[in-house]
RNA sequence: GCCCCCGUAGCUUAAUGGAUAAAGCAGGACUCUUCUAAGGUCUUGAUGGGGGUUCGAUUCCCUCCGGGGGUACCA
């Protein structure tokens, strides 16, 4: 089983077209004495897409960081004569050195063309299997039960949807964990409030909005009135030492408010493996505690139990207060054992915000210390999402927007648009597409960007519609889509047979052949967002993805193409590059509507 | 005080140590009798300051300035 998935990536990756470069340039660096292996010349050798034409379709700098006599220049010139001939006759239509020492190469139009009637018949185009099948978890969204599902949740929601599925493009298999936070004071502070103000039917009308208005009771009355916070811990001890009725409001609460979150995440295509919480390791943490002082790596401190980190140059973390309850750290190293044992995962993704940032340095260097070092952990964090005037969002004082009022507002206004420009459009198909642009949008606009800086929230820039955006996306795709379906019926067929023959021996013009080889980075994009936990990496490709793609669009016909071997091969380059436009976007958790 | 993150065009952003720093928005000029003009073409405009490492620095190191976050009983 192992096996054969890492005889797949293989598999994959000789035949890749920058593979197959880099392939010939080992044998032509081999051949020239200058190294055996890839320790010798400082690194991983490097084949990518230049941005300028003029340095040709792929390039390397290998010349520059090899040893050897003569200037950079002279061996770059060296290798790029050799790699012309080593290659198998007409691969590249030339190799060229240029200062200060690149080797640039030209492909053909015939390895184009044949590279891609290769590409239109994989089945799997753009995956890998570089995970080999291990088990990943990706941590995301992770809602506070009882509170709004605002901007800062949508955008971690979005966000750690994505990386999931690039994840398993990469050949994990990807647990989907929504860590909810489900335990604490609060809850103490929410039963005191619905005890004393509290009215069930209006709980149930609206449960978020119901028990966020008795929190922000509770906070007003305990500012004029001390005694209400007393009530309220001991309220949670209540619920902590297992009392029936405040277990049972607990319940109540969680569950009234995961039925309203379950109703945001449906609307955003996103779902989870886990709903496990905090509240899930709670009896774990006071022996989890007891374990760590009688194993002397916790110490008693001003009456609280604490780890000391100074090996990792870290500040000491609280596990215990000193009136013995718990911190999130704790349930946090509580929860990475349970993950570790019974998942063994290769890799444990956590999408937390960037203000974490020195939580998590603490949890993976105490991960260390115990040893829990079978997963390669990862904080993957993000700018926090700021209020119009530039400063932190106040719950308490209700200046949150909404996941779903952004949805809602995002909806409306694409619904706008596409009634003003889309074409033959049923009523069923305009509510899809508003529903696939508006949210493709709003998903688009916290994807695109890799920022660690806060973000101000913009309603222009989460509702773009056009220039760099999901709808731009959606547009490609669906007069792709729409070419397609207006295709003879006999070649559309022959397209989704893979019948893509015609394109291997048509000549076509550049806008056709810098799309095919467009389409040939997609795999690239693939493994390097997965390495980087990026989505903006996908992003960014599938943006010039559809450059290209618009651009053969406004230059080459293609149903008004009079000879049909080139009809058909258009045709089928067409039906390849909106198939790498859609998966691309299925990625990124946004759909790809064929009519908009 | 200490630690972390961030400073790129008027605005929002891009750029595994690579070539003349790339886009979108906004502004200006073109472009639909032809497969969806939500498009395409052209155009104005930028790496906070100073050192260093390197053949080569937006990227790495030091320092200063500016912004944000964190800094034991919140998460």
């Amino acid at each position: 089983m192992k096996g054969s998935v890492h005889a797949a990536a293989r598999g994959y990756a000789c035949t890749n077209m920058r593979e197959k470069i880099k392939e010939i340039l080992r044998a032509v660096l081999k051949e020239g004495g200058y190294f055996e292996d890839g320790a010798a010349y400082g690194g991983p050798l490097e084949v990518f897409v230049p941005e300028k034409a003029e340095f040709g379709h792929y390039s390397t700098n290998v010349a520059m960081r090899i040893p050897g006599g003569g200037t950079p220049l002279a061996r770059a010139e060296a290798i790029a004569k050799a790699a012309g001939a080593a290659a198998p006759a007409g691969f590249f239509e030339k190799t060229e050195a240029a200062a200060p020492g690149f080797v640039n190469f030209w492909l053909s139009p015939e390895t184009v063309r044949g590279e891609f009637a290769r590409v239109a018949r994989e089945k799997r185009f753009g995956r890998n299997g570089s995970g080999a099948g291990a088990a990943a978890i990706v941590e995301y969204s992770s809602v506070n039960i009882a509170k709004p599902f605002h901007l800062g949740h949508l955008r971690n929601t979005v966000l750690g949807a994505a990386l999931a599925n690039i994840l398993e493009a990469n050949g994990y298999r990807v647990i989907r964990w929504n860590y909810l936070g489900d335990w604490g004071t609060q809850f103490g502070k929410l039963i005191a409030a619905y005890k004393q103000w509290g009215d069930r039917r209006i709980v149930r009308k609206n449960p978020i909005e119901a028990l966020q208005k008795l929190y922000v009771r509770f906070h007003a009355a305990a500012a004029e009135d001390p005694e209400l916070e007393a009530r309220a811990r001991d309220e949670f001890r209540k619920l902590e030492s297992g009392d029936r009725e405040n277990r049972k409001l607990w319940e109540w609460f969680k569950e009234e408010s995961l039925a309203e979150f379950k109703k945001t995440y449906r609307a955003l295509g996103v779902d989870f493996d886990a709903w496990i919480g905090e509240s899930f390791f709670e009896k774990e943490l006071r022996p989890l505690a007891a374990d760590l002082a009688a194993r002397g790596i916790a110490e008693r401190s001003e009456g609280a139990l604490i780890v000391r980190l100074d090996e990792f140059n870290l500040p000491p973390v609280l596990i215990e207060k000193s009136d013995g309850a718990s911190l999130y750290l704790t349930r946090d190293i509580a929860n990475l054992r349970y993950r570790l044992r019974k998942y063994k995962p290769a890799e444990i993704l956590y999408v937390v915000g960037n203000e974490q940032s020195l939580a998590f340095a603490q949890l993976f260097a105490i991960a260390k210390k115990l040893g829990m070092d079978s997963a390669r952990l990862a904080h993957v964090k993000y700018g926090l999402v700021l209020g119009e005037s530039g400063k932190k969002i106040s719950t308490r004082r209700g200046e949150a927007v909404t996941a779903a009022e952004a949805m809602d507002k995002a909806v409306a206004l694409a619904r706008g648009v596409v009634d003003e420009k889309g074409r033959g459009l049923t009523e069923r198909q305009k509510d899809a597409a508003a529903r696939a642009v508006g949210i493709g949008a709003l998903k688009y606009a916290n994807l695109k960007e890799n920022r660690l800086t806060d973000i101000v929230f913009d309603w222009g820039k989460m509702l773009d519609l056009t220039g760099d955006s999901a709808p731009y996306l959606q547009y490609t795709y669906a007069r792709f889509a729409s070419i397609l379906r207006k295709a003879p019926k006999g070649a559309a067929r022959r397209v989704s047979a893979g019948a893509t023959a015609a394109t291997a021996v048509v000549p076509g013009s550049e806008p056709e052949l810098a799309l095919m080889r467009k389409i040939f980075e997609f795999p690239d994009a693939v493994a390097a967002a997965g390495e980087m936990h990026s989505t903006s990496v996908v992003a960014n490709y599938l943006y010039k993805l559809a450059v290209a793609s618009n651009r053969f669009y406004e230059t080459t016909p293609v149903l008004g193409e009079e000879d049909r071997a080139r009809r058909a091969a258009r045709l089928a380059l067409v039906a390849v590059a909106a198939r790498t436009l859609r998966d691309g976007q299925a990625l990124l958790g946004i759909e790809s509507p064929e009519k908009i």
